[in-house]
RNA sequence: GCCCGGAUGGUGGAAUGGUAGACACGAAGGACUUAAAAUCCUUUGGCUUCACGGCUGUGCGGGUUCAAGUCCCGCUUCGGGUACCA
């Protein structure tokens, strides 16, 4: 009887399937273990040989799982939703759904064929109904909650607004959108629209106006990691930055939390590391650099001024500190202007507008004070005193501060509150006479041209920068504002707005994709200055499009001796550049090096980059000055798609705010249009639809979901597909828990297992579940490539010239389909069939046959690489195939597939039923085995265990293939060795173990056995083969009882008359011996 | 640029610091057969030798070690990820 593939396969696919094998329960008796591939999505041109190389990885592993007496969930379903059905529905009008479920017919056939052991009544679809009403649900949860940064969770998003009632934004740590500040009234006195418009800062899915990636040929947003070098991943389209009002995920308020758990994973490193840089955490600080007041700069600069001196330009004439005092006091003098005791605030009224005949000004700034009121004209102080003015301490310091002022030129006039409150009068007069006692220190004529500057005119703001490297303070030369910064307005000065808004109008028209090709130098001068709050010195504010507006401030401070983007903008525009490091040389380049000793750098001169960042910060914190931070580089999660083919929002609008759909409601189904386009108004295709509008009339969202909503938790629905009233059951996942094995491609490492992750975080803060991390352990599996083949045209002829003939003539390389193709030998009758243009073609041939060339190469149509799944097990069947995807290499690394070596394992099989069955005769006896079959099996379970657990299952067909070639030589077939052998080889091929497990007499499944345990016993060797090595090199080999001793070890090989010849007579410096190993003898 | 993987026969690949090339494919030779397929047996890294054997050999150059494909340092090169992330 020979193995017939065929029909033992339909036979056992039929049994598993009416026996309900793969029937998955909850059983608390039985340990559980979770085995999840990443479901894949239904295209259109079905599975090729490269995606099942997964799914068989985790069979195995299911598989084994179960025969060691575990309880093995293992579901798969299919990520339905997505662009390619709805380009395809757009191009041929067909209904996304139908061509979905015609794929999925199509998928399921395809995967049938391969014996998986998938429970198939928990298969989910994620365009489905009722399963799409718990995408929807979590994300009503995410609209109805906030993260608390202090607690590290998500909160409800009604304990928000008691606080808000109670205390406004005091004291709350609250992931946020922009950073909003509010009191208990002001939030009261806000109108319904406002409040709403307020929540959605806090909200964990929230609406807002973000910069977003467009892509006009698919007519939607994408989300970051959907975009590659500044084309769609999908088609390849351009896509473009736009602001729009979309749905989005507060994702990056959990960035901390999905940092660390990565530490409590066990996936790959190298997956670990990507999602690391993703999310991107860098520690630095913010630090604030306060503007240069815009004054004129005209003569009659105030001489007296402690401005630096040393600079060339004439000194500015309303100066009256210096611009390091006057940066850290900028924002303490108006917070006092905006908070007047009642008796300086009556006093400006009769002082301001000029009605005393002076101008004045309160809380300017004068050297290292802030005086209440100053006319700088007649260099006149008024000071209101408060009660604290009459401690002792206070008079002291009052009276030191009189004495710098009235040095640097000033007199001071005080009066008390009490004086001002009861005579005012009395008091303006005083103040009349002061001034009427000295000259004007204006020249009139210049007054008028050089206009002093109140506080709260001109741009008496500040720049926010974000920098890792605070210890670089002293060498900032300039600072960069990202052209989409909202301070380019208000920084820029008139002599530069028209210069300013063509660099804006120019960079806008740049897409992503030119920026990053084209990486030239570009800028524009702003006009404006600003201070270093350390140093004192005055930097210019650029504005370049190397300054992303998105990440961090949105501005930098510039750093050109050890940032080399700095440094190239600094060499291209000749500004400074200031080394900070002893010994750089920055002649040619920036130093980005993080190590060295500071010079140039004040009070961190001689200290190392690394001390130096820690004094630095510690210095820019005492001195208020900015705050340490923690930036990330991960992204809110855009969730708008302007598509079709997703899942409809639960949202309504009312007063263009939007709400949620009540529960009940849900779900919200997908409604049916007439075309799968935009509508004329330019709105989402779902603007289309009839009716789509609430019970009560209010308008329904118009876009959907995007791709990954519904991948985000479907692990858990697997637990419990069918409940219609939870996503899934206390009970269900107490019990299963979580992922325990995930396998899939590692082309999710920045997408879904971010976002899963993220959603799986959110559902535990809801304490919906019971785990923090979705998925254990994770192994990526190494794409398959294809392997090309290709035949050579003789130009302008009709010839066909093989392989090693071509360098003869001018050939053309042309792909061929591999399957005409078979150990690179073309099957010529085929070729000719094939194209109607080689029907008549010749050949020049070597020994009679025509060898085509190769290469590896992406698996792909256009290459004619693809081999089908179904091909392969038409031809050596199911189990061939598994076998022969997991023979080509290590299950993580790349490899070609090239059909060529399947003959060898399909011969495996063969082999083992030969075993079994010589033609008629049934081979199997029941004598005891000998100590050599025992050992061959025995040694094979130990190799199969171990090659399981570490998931090399190239190493263990190999150990099969060993196996049953050492049992065919000693013609051994014997129950007792092949019942374990069979059973250690159903994870792999279960339907030949299925038949061969039936023929031995069994009457359960396979799949119910047990996993056979190596006993050592077997294993050990009477006698070792000790290879004997002269200074390494292994030269003869010498048997030894293995009990032997390494002295009586040594003593026999240096007793051997081959060791006598290899030493000639000389005396061997040492001898080594390794017990159970090898010897090496030294000479 | 940065990060992460690789590099071993004609091919896919194997090798807890201890006999490099297991296991397969392919190729060559042979057996069986009218023939083919299937199956079985032998050989197969390179160079050299009639042979025993010898020399050489894991991308390149150093090093550690009794012993290195494996560990360390410096390169070359291929693949993947990521990007003006401050």
């Amino acid at each position: 009887m020979d193995y017939n593939f065929r029909e033992i396969e339909q036979k056992w696919l039929a049994y598993w399937k009416i026996n309900g094998t793969y029937k998955t329960v909850i059983d608390k008796n039985k340990l559980k273990y979770y085995v999840l591939d990443m479901f894949p999505y239904p295209s259109g041109s079905g599975l090729h040989v490269g995606h099942p190389l997964g799914y068989i990885a985790s069979d195995i592993f299911s598989r084994y799982k179960r025969l060691k007496g575990f309880n093995v969930l293992h579901p798969m379903g299919y990520d339905a939703y997505g662009l390619p059905a709805e380009q395809y529905a757009i191009q041929t009008g067909q209904h996304p759904s139908v061509t979905t479920k015609k794929n999925i017919a199509r998928y399921r056939e395809q995967l049938d064929k391969i014996g998986f052991c998938y429970d198939w009544d928990r298969e989910i679809r994620t365009c489905e109904p009722d399963y799409y009403k718990w995408t929807q649900w979590a994300f009503i949860q995410m609209f109805n909650s906030y993260y608390c940064n202090d607690l590290k969770k998500a909160r409800p998003i009604s304990e928000l607004i008691k606080a808000f009632e109670l205390q406004g934004t005091k004291d709350l740590n609250i992931a946020s959108t922009v950073d909003l500040q509010f009191d208990a009234e002001e939030w009261k006195s806000k109108t319904v629209k406002e409040q709403q418009e307020v929540l959605l800062n806090y909200r964990i899915a929230y609406l807002a106006d973000l910069k977003v990636n467009w892509c006009t040929a698919l007519g939607t947003v994408l989300a970051n990691d959907e975009v590659s070098e500044g084309v769609s991943v999908r088609g390849g389209y351009q896509v473009e930055q736009r602001i729009m009002r979309q749905w989005s995920l507060r994702v990056s308020a959990y960035a901390q939390r999905l940092l660390d758990g990565l530490n409590t994973v066990d996936w790959t490193d190298s997956l670990k590391e990507t999602q690391k840089n993703w999310i991107g955490r860098s520690e630095g600080a913010e630090i604030k650099f306060h503007l240069t007041p815009a004054l004129s700069k005209g003569d009659g600069a105030d001489q007296n001024s402690t401005f630096d001196q040393s600079r060339n330009e004439k000194n500015p004439h309303f100066y009256t500190t210096n611009k390091l005092d006057w940066g850290l006091l900028h924002d303490h003098a108006k917070a006092m202007r905006s908070e007047p005791t009642e008796a300086e605030s009556n006093l400006w009224e009769m002082l301001r507008g000029n009605k005393t005949g002076y101008k004045f000004r309160r809380q300017h700034q004068i050297d290292k004070f802030i005086p209440d009121f100053v006319c700088l004209e007649k260099k006149l102080i008024v000071e209101v005193d408060g009660e604290n003015h009459s401690s002792d301490e206070q008079i002291e310091l009052d009276k030191a501060r009189t004495n710098i002022l009235e040095e640097l030129g000033y007199r001071i006039i005080r009066f008390s509150n009490e004086d001002v409150k009861l005579l005012p009068q009395i008091i303006i007069e005083k103040i009349k006479v002061e001034l009427s006692k000295t000259e004007s220190l204006f020249n009139k004529t210049i007054v008028q041209n050089a206009v002093p500057l109140s506080f709260q005119e001109g741009q008496g703001d500040l720049i926010e920068v974000f920098t890792t490297r605070a210890d670089t303070i002293y060498g900032v030369t300039f600072m960069v504002l990202a052209p989409e910064s909202e301070l380019v307005k208000q920084l820029t000065t008139s002599e530069k707005a028209a210069e300013v808004e063509n660099y804006i109008t120019a960079t806008k028209k740049r897409t992503e994709r030119e920026r990053i090709a084209d990486r030239k130098v570009s800028g524009v001068f702003s006009g404006s200055y600003a201070i270093n709050p350390v140093s004192g010195t005055e930097i210019p504010i650029w504005i370049s499009d190397y300054v992303l507006a998105g990440y961090g401030t949105g501005a930098i401070m510039a750093v050109p001796a050890h940032d080399s983007r700095d440094y190239a903008f600094a060499k291209h525009f000749n500004l400074p550049i200031i080394p900070l490091i002893e010994g750089c040389d920055i002649s040619n380049e920036s130093l980005d090096a993080k190590e060295g000793i500071m010079i140039n750098s004040g009070f961190l001169n001689g200290l190392t980059v690394k001390v130096a960042n820690e004094k630095a910060k510690k210095y820019i914190v005492e001195n208020e000055i900015g705050n340490v931070k923690v930036n990330f580089r991960l992204r809110d999660a855009i969730f708008s798609r302007q598509r079709y083919w997703g899942e409809p929002f639960p949202v309504y609008y009312i007063d263009e705010m939007p709400y949620m759909l009540d529960e009940s409601k849900l779900p919200l189904e997908l409604p049916e249009i007439d075309k799968f386009l935009p509508t004329e108004k330019g709105e989402p295709p779902l603007g289309r639809a009839k009716n789509w509008q609430t019970e009560d009339g209010y308008p329904l969202e118009f876009c959907t979901m995007p791709g990954f909503a519904g991948s985000s938790a479907y692990y858990l629905r697997y637990m419990e597909p069918k409940n219609d009233k939870e996503l899934v059951s206390r009970e269900a996942n107490q019990y299963w828990r979580n992922v325990d094995l995930y396998i899939g491609g590692t082309e999710h490492a920045s997408g879904h297992l971010v976002y899963s992750r993220f959603w799986n975080k959110f559902l535990f803060d809801l304490g919906l579940i019971c785990e923090d991390e979705p998925f254990k352990k994770l192994v990526n599996q190494g794409m398959i490539q294809g392997r090309s083949n290709f035949v050579y045209r003789v130009k302008d002829r009709n010839t066909f010239v093989s392989l090693n003939l071509k360098n003869q003539f001018e050939t053309t390389a042309i792909h061929v389909d591999v399957n005409i193709v078979s150990n690179d030998i073309l099957d010529i009758e085929k070729f000719k069939n094939w194209n109607p243009d080689y029907k008549e073609a010749e050949f020049i041939l070597e020994d009679g046959k025509y060898h085509c060339g190769w290469a590896v190469e992406k698996m792909s149509k256009s290459m004619y690489n693809v081999v089908n799944p179904d091909d392969i097990v038409e031809k050596y069947g199911a189990d061939t195939l598994r076998l022969y995807e997991m023979f080509l290499g290590p299950l993580e690394q790349s490899k070609p597939w090239d059909t060529n070596g399947i003959d060898g394992v399909h011969r495996f099989l063969k082999r083992l039923w030969s075993l079994f069955y010589k033609d008629e005769n049934f081979l199997v006896s029941n004598e005891t085995p000998t100590a050599d079959e025992l050992k061959i099996l025995h040694k094979t379970i130990k190799k199969i265990t171990f090659d399981i657990e570490n998931f090399s299952y190239n190493t263990s067909v190999s150990a099969f293939m060993i196996c049953v070639n050492e049992l065919f030589s000693l013609k051994s077939s014997k129950r007792a060795i092949l019942e374990p052998l069979v059973i250690l080889l159903a994870p792999f091929a279960p339907h030949i173990a299925e038949e061969l497990y039936h023929v031995l007499g069994n009457d359960n499944s396979v799949c119910d056995a047990s996993f056979p345990i190596c006993n050592e016993d077997y294993l050990i060797e009477s006698a070792i083969k000790y290879p004997i090595s002269f200074n390494g090199k292994v030269r003869f080999m010498i048997e030894l009882p293995a009990e032997m001793s390494k002295e009586e070890v040594e003593k026999a090989a240096m007793e051997n008359e081959l060791t006598l010849k290899q030493l000639e007579g000389k005396k061997p410096k040492k001898v080594i011996v390794v017990q159970g190993k090898i010897v090496n003898i030294v000479i």
